[in-house]
DNA sequence: ATGATGCACACT
DNA sequence: GTGTGCATCATG
């Protein structure tokens, strides 16, 4: 009996291979759906354990694998996709994550491709309307800009023929230079050739909201042919997103970390803008940095790397030392802007939250009729109960961290599991009354901000404040307008920075991000104070920015206030180096989680001594230890940390000890592989 | 990840 | 004898 043969069997292979979002290294065999519309780079309902999900086709074979029984192969249930969403260079770059970064390639492709069902309308304002008007033409180039654009395209022009031992043809740019110094034209003329040259652009931009101003900028440059994929769009307007670039519709994609993936058609350039920026670093399962994920592709394509900030990261640092990066400068300001006066201001004998200096300039603004913003930048343990007595710290049972008071609810809250409590008038250790809330919240600031200026109308702009999504744009379109004299708030505030009116910064308290314990504390500390001071000094040259700290001999403090980011790499380098930490090492961590603390100790305890006889030569153990933050929601942390000289061998033991610890693995207890961590928190 | 299964101890 | 809890297993 002859088969019959429907429309789209699949003569030859009548077998798929699919992936599924899940922590598993396999793959599965199928049949193809009746209509036989099932095939490589779609997404398929399929029968899976005992129900359906959705996997995800990445190729189709004739004969069933070794080991697997035609008996217990099933068919897919369901076609999601017309048209493929993915082909073989995704799923190779899938590969490539999974095998890096520890996970299945489903769960390396789910976090690749945008979850839409189907691919609806992509209204993107200024991009899919009628802004074909390609406008901001830019003035002329200055010396320094042309001389970075060229080095930028000279490259590529001679990039075309793959010559063989000039490898320096690969290497990547950095363009230094601090904000208004030009740096985004020089990326978008580069973008620009690239684009004549037909090929491909994606422009990467931190998480914040950058995304927006850069992409709409980009949208009004390039028109329909730029694109953008970020967290705002939904899923099925990021599918559609998606699909425009595959079919080559799109040709310079912006967006955040996850844009790096952007299915574009012939990539030609990746651009990353504030490359020291730690949105780059994925929080969740493939924990990929989109600059290890951008050089593995520029060097698979052969496509160029640019990436640029005024605060370069250590890494990038040390890459541009060593000449395994291209630097070009951009030292001057556009536009005759110069850098604002910095002045760093020890609260160390100051009563409240501000110095007599700050208000001193708060009230000079205010009387010039400009405007001032007060940066906190809230993270670290910045607030917290102390016992002047007896040093009792007020925490969450639950999470370990520091309660911070809620002045408005009347609680001490726990930020990491919302446990709160009523702030003890004494101290329940010793019962001394020399007990109380230390360091500042915004909640506090505003206060004696309003206490100290009742005449100047004060706006906060935090989470708490700006619930609703339009509410800090509100309250920025305020600000712009002139309707607030002082902005409060935390990293969010930093939009209004680029406002003509604004004299006056204050970086409230400084030094909290020192007190992490993190060996990336103070880069992060120098880099945000120096982004900070950058932007303000590019709108108004005038203007004054004053750093408040309680460590005023802290040299990343001192070398940040004098913008000198030389200076801050060169001890910060010679540092790491004698610690033997990143940029001089690799690390890979180790992370695991119970609810029972004998088990967390248990399993850590087993994994390092797996660990010690598979280290290569070179490299050690840190750990195991408790987690800086030792216990969230109820479960226990510990730490392992792979260390090494480099990545090759140590990411091959750390492979070797994921494959034994899965033999005999603990139930309970959640292992978590980190390669390239970034924070140690 | 997730759901099924099998086995332990508890209790109307 | 049936019912909750969790360790173990397999997913095509």
């Amino acid at each position: 009996m002859i088969p019959p043969i429907s429309p789209g069997e699949s003569h030859g292979a009548p077998y798929l291979d699919i992936v599924f979002d899940i922590p598993l290294d396999r793959v599965f065999s199928y049949r193809g759906d009746p209509a036989g519309e099932a095939a490589p780079g779609k997404r398929v309902m399929a029968p899976f354990g005992r129900r359906e999900s959705l996997g995800y086709v990445i190729g189709k074979r004739l004969e069933l694998p070794e080991g697997v029984s035609g008996g217990t192969v099933k068919a897919v249930r369901r076609v999601a996709d017309r048209e493929p969403v993915f082909d073989g260079d995704d799923v190779e770059l899938a590969r490539w994550i999974a095998g890096y970064y520890f996970c299945g390639i489903g769960e390396a492709l789910a976090a690749m491709i945008p979850s839409g069902r189907r691919a609806g309308s992509s209204s993107i304002p200024g991009f899919t309307e009628d802004t074909d008007t390609i406008t901001g033409r830019p003035l002329d180039l200055s010396a320094e800009q042309e001389a970075a654009l060229r080095a930028i395209t000279a490259t590529e022009a001679e990039g075309k023929p793959a010559t063989g031992p000039e490898q320096k043809r690969d290497s990547p740019f950095y363009l230094y230079g601090i904000t208004g110094s030009g740096k985004t034209e020089v990326f978008l003329r580069a973008a620009e050739s690239v684009l004549e040259a037909g090929k491909s652009v994606i422009y990467l931009v931190p998480e914040i909201s950058l995304t927006h101003q850069t992409a709409e900028a980009i949208g009004r440059r390039f028109g329909r042919t730029a694109s953008t994929i970020h967290s705002g769009m939904s899923p099925s307007a990021r599918l559609a997103e998606w699909m425009r670039i595959r079919r080559g519709e799109a040709r310079i994609v912006v967006g955040p970390r996850s844009a790096v993936f952007a299915p574009v058609r012939e990539l030609g350039l990746i651009i990353i803008d504030e490359e020291q920026d730690g949105s780059y670093k994925s929080g969740n399962t493939p924990r990929y940095h989109a600059r290890q994920v951008a050089m593995h592709r520029c060097a698979v394509s052969h496509a160029r790397l640019v990436m640029g900030s005024a605060t370069p990261s250590a890494e990038a640092w040390k890459l541009i030392g060593d000449g395994r990066i291209r630097r070009l400068d951009l030292s001057c300001r556009l536009a005759g802007g110069s850098l604002p006066d910095i002045q760093p201001v020890s609260l160390e004998n100051t009563g409240g939250c501000l110095s007599r200096e700050l208000k001193e300039e708060i009230r000079r603004t205010a009387q010039m009729g400009r405007q001032s913003i007060l940066f906190l930048n809230r993270r670290g343990f910045a607030y917290f109960y102390h016992c002047k007595q007896c040093g009792f710290e007020l925490s969450c049972r639950q999470c370990s961290v520091s309660l911070t008071y809620h002045k408005s609810r009347g609680r001490a809250v726990c930020h990491y599991c919302g446990y709160s409590v009523a702030p003890p008038r004494a101290c329940p250790q010793c019962g001394s009354l020399e007990a109380h809330f230390a360091g500042f919240g915004t909640e506090l600031i505003e206060e004696e901000v309003r206490r100290s200026f009742p005449e100047l109308r004060i706006r906060r702009a935090d989470t708490d404040t700006t619930g609703r999504k339009g509410s800090l744009k509100e309250i920025l379109d305020i600000f712009r307008a002139g309707g607030i004299d002082i902005l409060l708030g935390t990293q969010m505030v930093a939009k209004g920075l680029n406002f003509p009116g604004v004299r006056l910064v204050g970086v409230v308290l400084a030094d909290t991000g020192l007190h992490l314990p993190d060996f990336r504390a103070a880069e992060r500390t120098f880099s945000l104070i120096v982004q900070v001071a950058g932007r303000a000094g590019r709108y108004f040259p005038d203007g004054k920015v004053i750093v408040q700290t309680l460590r005023p001999r802290d040299p990343a403090i001192i070398k940040a206030c004098a913008l000198d980011v030389e200076g801050f790499f060169a001890a910060e380098l010679a540092q790491r180096e004698a610690l033997g930490f990143p940029p001089y090492s690799r690390l890979i961590r180790f992370t695991v989680r119970s609810k029972e603390e004998a088990r967390a100790d248990r399993v850590i305890g087993r994994l390092a001594a797996m660990a010690a006889p598979l280290l290569p030569g070179g490299a050690e153990l840190l750990g195991p230890a408790e987690c800086p933050i030792g216990l969230i929601s109820g479960n226990y942390r510990r730490q392992l940390i792979l260390r090494g000289p480099s990545m090759g061998p140590l990411h091959g033991a750390a492979g070797r000890l994921l494959a034994r610890y899965e033999q005999e693995k603990d139930n309970r207890v959640y292992l978590e592989v980190d390669v390239d961590p970034v924070s140690l928190l």
